[in-house]
DNA sequence: TTTTGCTATGTAAGCGGTTAACTTCCAAGC
DNA sequence: GCTTGGAAGTTAACCGCTTACATAGCAAAA
């Protein structure tokens, strides 16, 4: 079944029915039914192939992402691939499980497959793979890194807004100790996160020590053994703040096995908004990042550099994604263990 | 670049090219030495789609699931890339969201793209579109349903056996009363599960009652209030068996917030061994499923489909999966709120 | 030496589309 | 009536690789 046979049998050219297929040039509007009664009556199907070598236009993206397994990234892959689907594009995944060699491998694949575009959505590139696809000419965009540039677009993530907002939640309610849990320093996505902490916390004179930071590695059990660790230090935070709601989780089991209570002991703030968090115990106040925005943003960028007609090297957009904090039940009011006025403090609380 | 420039650099043909990046004809040892070089030297990547145009075969599979944001899935798909990415294949994935329109978009997309074989890991498949797959000799795998045929392979997970390794734990620790929240019934594998666990509570003579049952939806929400429901019926199960593990999740949260604990008052038992079931409070004892296994399976199903030389119509082959229990921190002994003989009622438990 | 039989390589015809360049046809302009 | 010009189609040259077939070269057989 091939573009001749239905081009034989709506008595045209193979350029027509070509023609029709893409809307690339006039048709009249019989001849258009014709093939299109061919096309359905034959059960058509072109060879995606054979069109993109024709050409040179694969209507594939890459996506490359480093773990599909942390939740963050399915919700990602997700909302790219409805917005694709949405636009005719096809969607090749690519996981690089924070490996160099992977990625290798992950970058090689796109490039055999002409892909149009790639949306990088891991802080960890090489930049000489980078490289490889700029020779090609193959639009990018990057999440959180790298600078914008011919044919290279940024996804920024405003991480600032997004803990000043929890933090200052967290001095509404009270709190002066705030521990902080953080992913893998070694990624350039945790290390961005724990800035922005530290600025926030700085700027908003927050009680600074050493022991209330622990890494963690974005994973339940990270922030388990992180929490358990700044706990055993004695430091005594009201609150923690963790790089991710994963870690978030973990925090909340360690704090539980502790005998301490979310939030009554312990107030928790996680990061990214997870579906998850909604529905833990208590449901995880966290700050939310619209995985949907960063999609439609990654997409319009890439869609944009590989639709604007005749020059190529399309200077790349920019553009920044604000999270939001969602509050929920693992923050509250910080308990006061060791009242200053033994009675009616409650009174007195107003202007404090 | 293409391959003609790598056989001007190399003073051979573009066949003789080909022919040493695939392996197909012998070459002589020092001419291919002198061909890869220059592939090196060029950094060449052949055209895929020109590849695939040429010799009829994509290195492309074709990954069909239903919800990517199901823990489930996102380990599946893992498992699956890995296992592609060591034998050079891609894998093109599509997401359904249980939807039929959506669903079929997918195969289209599959069957343009000319993937070498699908691997259909849910359980709502059209027939239709599976005739659309058979009638271009595709080969397919399914999951959990479909029967094997001419190209058409199957793995099948022996719901029965982890089901009744759960139940028998439960008996073991002296439960009777066991509740069941099913997934959403309108699903085939939710309904597979869901049998399974009456047979087996025929099989074992456990209390029954329709009470004991209720239906969720696979997520955490539906495991929530199905167990909300179980409870507000007055019906008191001393456990709960889930179809899957979002959903016990959710059923945890629900009698926590009854009042009741987990599992001194309540042991729940979930179904899959999603990541996050290690870490829940208590950690989840649950049915797990080797992820790695199922798409080990089907992988091998495709990959022997496609590389059987010559008949094409291979028969499909078939292939038993069996879960298995893992027993963490979320069951327990049943605990006697009426004890029939008030006193020193332990020591005499021995023989019951 | 000539023939035979391999083996290593080259030649060129596809694969199934796209698209530049060209042909028709026909209405409008002069 | 003859040009001009644009719309609707057709022809055929690619796109980059694979592969059937042809060929050259050489060792063994005759």
């Amino acid at each position: 079944m091939t573009i001749k046979a239905v081009a034989d049998s709506a008595n045209v050219s193979t350029a027509t029915v070509s023609r029709v297929m893409n809307g690339t040039a006039k048709v009249s509007p019989q001849t258009a039914e014709r093939v299109q009664r061919a096309i359905k009556a034959l059960n058509f199907y072109p060879d995606t192939n054979a069109r993109a070598l024709g050409s040179g236009r694969s209507n594939l993206f890459g996506l490359i992402i480093s773990d599909i397994t942390n939740p963050f990234f399915p919700e990602l892959v997700k909302a790219f691939e409805d917005i694709a689907v949405a636009h005719r594009q096809d969607v090749l995944i690519g996981n690089t499980n924070y490996d160099q060699e992977r990625m290798q491998f992950c970058v090689q694949r796109m490039l055999q497959r002409r892909v149009d575009g790639v949306a990088i959505m891991t802080s960890e590139m090489d930049d000489k793979l980078v490289k490889d696809f700029s020779r090609m000419e193959i639009p990018l965009v990057f999440l959180d890194s790298a600078t914008a540039g011919p044919g290279v677009s940024r996804v920024q993530i405003d991480y600032s807004a997004g803990i000043d907002e929890a933090v200052e939640h967290l001095i509404g309610l009270g709190h002066r100790q705030i521990a902080f849990i953080s992913g893998p320093l070694r990624l350039q996505s945790a290390q961005m996160r724990y800035k922005a902490f530290i600025e926030s916390a700085v700027h908003h004179h927050l009680d600074s020590d050493p022991k209330l930071m622990a890494e963690g590695n974005h994973k339940v059990d990270g922030g388990h053994d992180a929490m358990a660790r700044i706990l055993a230090f004695g430091v005594k935070p009201t609150a923690v703040l963790a790089s991710n709601d994963l870690t978030a989780i973990g925090a909340m089991g360690a704090i539980a096995e502790a005998g301490l209570r979310v939030p009554e002991d312990i107030s928790v703030i996680g990061y990214d908004d997870i579906q998850l968090s909604a529905f833990t115990m208590p449901p995880l106040t966290t700050v939310s990042l619209s995985r949907a925005d960063l999609a439609t943003a990654a997409f319009r960028a890439l869609w944009d550099a590989t639709t604007s007609g005749g020059k190529k090297p399309v200077m790349g957009t920019d553009c920044l994604v604000r999270p939001q904090l969602v509050i929920r039940g693992s923050t509250g009011p910080v308990k006061r263990s060791k009242p200053r006025t033994k009675v009616s403090m409650k009174k007195g609380v107003k202007k404090e």
